[in-house]
This record gives C-alpha cells, structure tokens and sequence, in this order.
DNA sequence: ATTAAATACTTGAATTTTTCAACTAAATTC
DNA sequence: GAATTTAGTTGAAAAATTCAAGTATTTAAT
C-alpha cells in the first residue's frame, strides 16, 4: 500500500486549517474548539454537556470551563434538565446561533469551491468516499470512536 | 449538495482521534502538535524551522519553543545551516526516528485495519478521492494551504 | 426507608500551551 | 555602509488543559 498515513495527514492538516480560518464572525473571535462545540450543540438534540463532550473527545473539566465562557459570550444557554436534575441541557442562543450558522456558510462556501473543481462523477466518488471511510472507521475498536475516549 | 461538512467533520475528528491516542511510545508521552512536529521532520528533507512551522500551521514563537522541549526530550536536534547562519536545520536523534517510527507503525496497523475492512475497488477509490480533495484543495486560494497562514 | 454507590457537573490550583511585543543576529538591498 | 528584511529567541500575559477534590442528584442495595 502507498503512503496512505501522508495522504490521510495532508487531507485532515487542510481542513484542519479551514476550521482554524473559519473562527471569526464580526467581532467575535472563536477558538477552534468553541467553534466545533456550536457546531455540535446545533447540531444534536437537546444535548447534555457529556454528550457533546464526549463527541469532541474533550475532557469534562475542559469542557465545563470552555461552557462557561460561551455562556459568559452569550452564544449558549444551559438548562437543568427537568428529567434529571443533574443534567445540564445546552442550546444556542440566537447570537449562537447565528454565528454557528455564519461558520456553517463560510465553510460551505470553501467546500463548493473544492468540489466544483471536481466532475459530477468525482464528487460523487469522493463523497462515497468519506461516507465509506466513516463507516469503516466505525467499526474499528481501537480507537478514533468518540466513544472509548 | 447533501450534508459535505458533517461528513468531513465526522471524517476528520475520528482521524484526529486516532491521531491522539497514538502519542504515547513507551514512557515517552508526546502532545498531538509535537507527534506532528516528529513526523515533518522526518518527512522533508533537512527542514528548517519556518518550513516544519509553516507546514503545521504553528506559529514560529510557538513553534520555538516546542522544539526546545523536543531538543530536552532528546528527541530533536538542532543544527545551525552552514548556508545561513540565521538558519536552524532540524533533525530526528536516533531516539526521535525511533519515536516517530512507532507512531508510524501505530498509525499505519490502524488504518491497515480500517481499509481491510473494504474491497480492493473499494480502498482504490477512496485512496483516489483522498487524492483529488488534496490536489483541489492546494487550488484554492481561501485557505487551507500551509501557506498563507 | 436508609445508606451506599454512581453519575453529572463544578471548582481551585498547578501546568502547559499559545500569543504578543520586543529583541538579537545574520543576510540582503539600496 | 546604512537600512531593511529574514530567522529565530525571549519574557510576560492570557488561554487552555489537567488533576484532585468537591457538590448535588439519582440509582442501587439492604
């Protein structure tokens, strides 16, 4: 097999640096890991704080204070759970969500560019692609799973 | 266009991951930046610091420093360029390419493993998307190559 | 029903990492 | 040969991470 690890870095070091550039929106300058924490909060359903940082792969204390500072910026809102009173329910405010959404679309914006180099054929490979590497990746117990951090 | 960024943020979180985890070789425990440092330094040839920083994305005053606890940890060498004095070249010691060489194995046994799990037309193809998101990515001019950080 | 154990999250203090502005030293340009 | 640029360093401040210990609530065990 080629060198598959090089490809896999240089396709992953790419986006990671469009994520680093994706991070400010009028005067509010993100962190890469806030911005991925929006990101996560918008998209799942009625999260609670383990299970976003769970999916991140960040340590609960990390995560506890980076909260804390979104909440302190106004872009999230906690809310005790009603079911269990333990649990902190996290949502987007509407300022957070309108950043989260700003993100969304400069990213967007990038990745239309990339794939409209590309033919409708390619595209379509590649998207297969990512889908087919995800879902083998899943499979994998050793690691790389937001679960079994 | 369906969901592109949740599949590549899916995609590059597991590969981060991964990345991750493969940090520690024996008592030796290196951070995610420095296991990427090791890796360059052994990737180009006779690397100076501004290229290995620029490659990274790291910023030079970060990236100096880091390479000084490298240089403690015995792991990285620093050599003046007898071309430009200014110039540091920078290489692995023989316990660096050691290091580097088991989280090379690491990583490759993982992702051996991931692409086992597909058929040979299967890998083949995902192997040419990798290919072509990286080579349509170097076009664009927005972000995302190491240049122009 | 009461106690013990587990879960969800927080806090404070120590460490590490990152950033910014200012710096040295060597090389280039004018 | 003075001024500028380039490569890298340093110190001080800010931000992020980690660890150990804490609270509060829920679940399980007796």
């Amino acid at each position: 097999m080629e060198n598959v690890r090089e490809l896999i870095q240089i396709m992953t070091r790419r986006f990671g640096f469009l994520d680093r550039n994706c991070c400010s929106v009028g005067d509010t300058d993100l962190s890469l890991v806030q911005s991925h924490i929006l990101y996560e909060i918008d998209r799942q359903h009625q999260p609670s704080m383990q299970q976003i940082a769970q999916t991140l792969g960040i340590d609960i204390t990390t995560f506890s204070k980076q909260i804390q500072s979104l909440v302190k910026m106004k872009l999230v809102k906690k809310t005790p759970s009603p079911d269990d009173r333990r649990v902190s329910i996290l949502s987007l405010t509407t300022e957070g969500t309108f950043i989260a959404t700003m993100i969304d679309q400069e990213m967007n914006q990038y990745l239309e560019e990339v794939f409209g180099y590309m033919s409708v054929e390619e595209r379509e490979m590649v998207l297969r692609s990512i889908k087919l590497l995800n879902a083998n990746m899943a499979k994998s117990k050793k690691c790389c799973n937001p679960i079994g951090e």
